[in-house]
DNA sequence: TTCCTATAGGAAGATATCTGCCCATATGCT
DNA sequence: AGCATATGGGCAGATATCTTCCTATAGGAA
């Protein structure tokens, strides 16, 4: 892929955002594993299969401040007998960045002309 | 595999107390994941690909006594950065039923007659 | 000696996160 | 208009442990 256009969201990151949103509407934080399994469920088909993918773009939206994340207290993991889980919730800055980001996406092409002929 | 005559152990077994011992030498307790490295380099061929074989087989040893294990303390592996691990340590009845069974292997069978032939 | 069956072993996958490698390509620049 | 390249995406694998299935076979019993 190209360089990002400036302060735009790839599709991922769209994705992200929003199943975060969803996940956090309810009370807590979410987590990448869960994140992912629900946005296989909704993108139907097998993407994120090797799940570093997620994992990167999780990296990249905390970066530029979407997400905020902090460790699961491990004594949590430890009692649930599981691997510790990094919990994620999106920023105000996160939400705002999707929803323009969608805007800008319904509002198609500035066509040239009028339309198309 | 059939029934366990009385006592005895599998390939496996030995082989998971031996390098158990060798481990346990320079101090510390081993954990299934350096110990499933450290058989498959030594028995050169790729037994165990999938993990399962072994922790079972160290928990059958933890039943019979010849292992003991204890988790380790969460807050290591957090600091770490990895998942936990199940610290083990081969007990006394661990190293002598070890013994016990390489030597029944080396003196062999009773042969019926005298040799073959 | 023959047959039954308990049991070990292998495959596969769940649970979580993260790193490195390589490739395709849309973007921005000339 | 065309080209260079930054960058996202997929694959693979490391780190650890454990569970569920299915299968093959050696041991014991008849």
């Amino acid at each position: 892929m190209p360089r990002r256009r400036e302060g735009r969201l790839v599709d991922l990151e769209v994705d992200i955002l929003g199943a975060g949103i969803e996940l956090q509407a309810d009370g807590g934080d979410f987590y990448g594993f869960a994140l992912a399994k629900r946005i296989a469920d909704r993108s139907g088909a097998s993407a994120l299969t090797a799940h570093g993918t997620l994992y990167k773009a999780l990296g990249r939206l905390a970066e530029r401040g979407l997400v905020e994340s902090e460790w699961e207290d491990p004594a949590i993991a430890a009692a649930e007998g599981r691997p510790r889980r990094r919990l994620y919730r999106v920023t105000g800055a996160g939400v705002a960045a999707c929803r323009t980001e969608t805007e800008q996406r319904t509002a198609p092409a500035p066509s040239p002309r009028s339309a198309f002929a």
